[in-house]
Formats: structure tokens, sequence, C-alpha cells
DNA sequence: TCCCGGCCTCTTGTATACAAAGTCCCACCG
DNA sequence: CGGTGGGACTTTGTATACAAGAGGCCGGGA
């Protein structure tokens, strides 16, 4: 794999994973050395993630992780309401029923997809993926589908900031339940409704939970909570860099690593 | 300027206006040669303009101007609807009234910047885009307002496919009108309606002209000097002239595109 | 004649060296 | 004591050289 993609997903799984948090710098030459890459394939993948939303420009030119506040977590929810609303109006209209049909019983038994104690509920997210990439086939649609794999990574990045406790993941298991007979019924209107009406459960539960707890990094206690800023906020407030350790096995020689996770593929 | 943000600009503008058409292969060394500057931020601008979706990785990993046929234009609009219709609904709950009372005046007034001979309509498309500026700023959402960024270079590349004359451009204006004066008075049903209404409309327009006659390519007529976009004023003229061909002139030396029309199926 | 394999060439991917520009700090002056 | 200017340093931006991979072409054989 090329190594501008490698370090492109690393850098990515580590934003959406927190484990780089917001107002992380991204300085070149330090994750050249920390990935074990020249600066061209990095600047590369920083390019990426700029265009993606994940980083921005702090103070200078200096690159940093983006900030994720609960205004932030707002307006990413109207963004998805607007294209996933869409996204299951198309692919009602366009979908094979039986797909769908299939996911429905699966999200109808997902109650045993929870009863592991995976914290990380691997296989239930798993699930969702699968419901998201059979939208994107059914909808068919060359710029929706940009624009949606362009937001999950932020719709990732959320999910690990407020985790959501196996009562309310049993809900959202429902929610799906019914998008998906909603599609494999080909009812635009009630697919649209009911993914409306998931969002607003899902915001629901991410604000309360937000209020209860300021929650940081699942992987650093306590490092990021939301900055109370303004709407238009300031981007120069970047919380103290950590030092970062080395990645999982990130030799200087950099043959190959055994390439960790998914690249961040489901949301939701 | 930095030199990959000059040439990602120009090369988004020659696709925008047809001067690349799709399927024009975007070789490095090529352009960057064209261009005067190395193959490095010229990378850069290609990764920029496929993150847009401008440009699509083709046979190999060859470069290419991304297709726009009629499937195309209707996901395209597909996606707009999802897009602006939310951005007018946000804009109505958070505008101050009295910038969407001002468009929709001028909008009403709209004929006396069609009564002049540009075909270019340089001055209604400017108001359009204010109003765009407007609600990008009415409605406060960093998210949304990416995913409308991205979109609106597909959106101008549409326009350039397919003219529109001044009756359907007077019609245009009084939807806007519509769109502006219900965003002032912080209706934001009628407002996405009113958004929905006019996508519609120019859906259908663009169609129509598709069907009736097959594009005629825009590069033919107006040659000269193509900076219709409002995006930033360029006074960077003081660059030092390379020894190598200027692009603004485009004359037909060694470079240009081998095959016009596009060798990949243009309908689908 | 058609298929297959190997070589050659062209294009992209990566590394490194160089240049420029912004920032931060410190000293000096008002 | 505060402001300002200069200078050095750090960081990004650009150019170029090198490497690797894929595609195409040509020759040989069935």
């Amino acid at each position: 794999m090329r190594a501008s993609e490698r370090v492109y997903r690393a850098l990515r799984e580590e934003i959406v994973a927190w484990h780089l948090p917001p107002g992380t710098e991204l300085g070149e030459v330090e994750q050249a050395a920390r990935w074990g890459v020249s600066r061209t394939p990095l600047r590369e993948a920083l390019g990426r993630l700029a265009a993606e939303g994940l980083a921005v420009v702090g103070r200078g030119r200096t690159l940093v992780v983006s900030q994720l506040d609960a205004d932030d977590v707002v307006h990413l929810f109207e963004l998805r309401e607007a294209l996933e609303t869409q996204a299951a109006r198309l692919a009602s209209r366009r979908a094979r029923p039986e797909v769908f049909t299939g996911l429905a019983e699966r999200f109808a038994g997902a109650g045993a997809l929870l009863a592991d104690d995976d914290p990380d509920r691997t296989a239930y997210y798993a699930l969702v993926g699968e419901l998201d990439a059979a939208l994107d086939t059914a909808m068919a649609s060359r710029h929706l589908q940009r624009s949606l794999a362009a937001l999950r990574a932020h719709v990732a990045r959320v999910r690990r900031l407020a985790h959501a406790d196996t009562a309310r993941l049993l809900h959202a298991a429902d929610e799906h339940r019914l998008i998906a007979e909603a599609v494999a019924a080909g009812d635009a209107v009630l697919a649209a409704q009911a993914t409306g009406v998931h969002l607003h459960a899902s915001l629901r539960h991410v604000l309360d939970a937000l209020a209860a707890g300021p929650v940081g990094d699942p992987t650093t206690p306590s490092q990021a909570l939301p900055t109370p800023s303004p709407v238009l906020a300031t981007p120069s407030q970047a919380t103290p860099t950590p030092v970062l350790p080395r990645p999982p096995s990130a030799r200087p020689d950099a043959v190959d690593r055994p390439s960790a996770l998914d690249p961040t593929g489901a949301a939701r």
C-alpha cells in the first residue's frame, strides 16, 4: 500500500479514536518521523484530513486536529439530517427490497450482538456499517455518497466522545430496523421520517451525555472537554499537546505494519 | 500566493469552464510544465480536485476530469436538494432579517442585471453568489458549509453545460426572491419549499436543454481569460513569467487534449 | 492467426535538499 | 514599564532526483 494512504488511514483512525484529541498540532516533521515516512506522502495525508475537516489550520500555518464541542455536534447532526434522510428517501425508491428485509431482521435480533461485553460494540457497529453500505449502494448517487463518506469520520468521532449504553443501543437498533423496513417497503416518506427520528434520539443522547459529564478521550482520561467556545470559535485554542508515543510498531526501517484497524468504515 | 493554491484554482476554473472537458487526462508532468511549477505543488492541487470530485482516477493511476452526464446532473441535484433545503431551513431560524430583505429586493429588480448582453451573466450570478454567502453566514454550520462549498464547483460546471436563457433566469430570480423573503420572515418551511421549487425548475431546465441539443461545449465561444468565479481577488499577477508556455493564452501547442469527447460511454 | 511472456518505457510514488516566510524572543528605545 | 524593531529559528512550501510499478509493445511459439 502507498505510504500516503497508510499514514492517512492511521492518522484518521487516531483522530477518530480520540488518541489525537482536538487541538493537537500535526507538525509535518514530527508526524513524518513518527510514521517513518518522508514529508511528501505525509503532506498528502494531512491534505486529505484537512479536506475532510478533521484537521484545520491553526495559528500560522500549522495544522491542528479540529475542535469538537457541543455546537459542532449539533451542526454535524444538522448535516446528517440533510444527507441521511435524503439517502433514505432515494434508497427507498431504488433499493432491492430483500437486502433491507434481511437487514431489518438482523436489527430486530441485535440484542444478541449487544450481549457480549465488548466495550467498543464492534459487532453492533459492523451491522450499522452494513446498513450504511447497503444504503450507499441502493441510492446510487455518486455525489451524495461522497458527502456521506466524508461525514462518517466525524460521526465516528462523536461516537467515541459519548459512549452509548446498552439501553440506548437497543433503542437505536429498533430505530434502524424501522428504517430498513421502510426502505424495503419502498416507503420513502417513512424511511426519511424514521431516519430523522433516529438522528434526533441520537443527538439527544449525545448532548445529555455531554451535559452529564464532559467525557474525554477514552484512552487518555480527562483530556479534552468540550470548550464552551462561541459559535464562530477562535481556532487558536490548542490544548496542551501530549507527548505522543510511537505508533504500534513504527520502526524507522518501516517495512510494513500489520495494518491494524478497519479504515473507519462504520458510523452512526 | 502559494503555487499549489494558484494551480488548484486555475485547474478548478478550467474544469468548471469546460476548458478541460470530462475525460481529459491530468498528467502530472504535463500539467506541471504547463503551469510552470514542479510536480510537488501540482500533486497537491490534483489531490484537492480529486477530493472535491472534480477529478477521478481513471485507468491505471491516471487522474482524469470527472464525467458529467445527465445522470450525474440528476444525482447532483438530489444532493443539492438535501443540502440547500437544510441550509434554507437553518438560515431561516438564525438569520438577521434585514440582510435577506435587501437581497429579496435586489432579486426583485434582477431584470436590470439581465438587460446587458453579457453572455456569462456575471452580474446576475454575482448576486446569486451573494445569496449563497448570506445563507452560509446565517446558517452558521461549519459542516454544512463545507459540503455546500464542495458542491458549488459542480453546480457551476452544470451551469456552463446548459446555458440558461434570459426567460429562465428571470424566473429563477423570482424563485430566489421568494427564498430570500422566506428566510427574512423566519419561515423555515417556506424557505425549504421555495428552495425545492427552485431546484426542480432548474433541473427541469437543464435536462430539457440536454435533451434538446447534446452538449454544446462552451470552450469554443469565449476563450479569452476565463475568470468568472467570485472566489477571490487575484492580485498575484507579479509572478515571474517562466520560460514555459503560459496557460491563460491556451495555445494549441504540445499540451492540448488528445481526444475531446469522453472515451468512456457518455450515456449510462 | 492468436495467445502468451518478457522487456521497455512512461507515469506515478517517495525521499531529500533547498528556499522562503512566519513567529517568537530579546534587546533597545521612548 | 511598555512598545517596537530586528534577528534568529522553526516550520512550511517548492524543486529535483531517485525508485518502483503498471501498461503497452514486440517477438516468439502454438
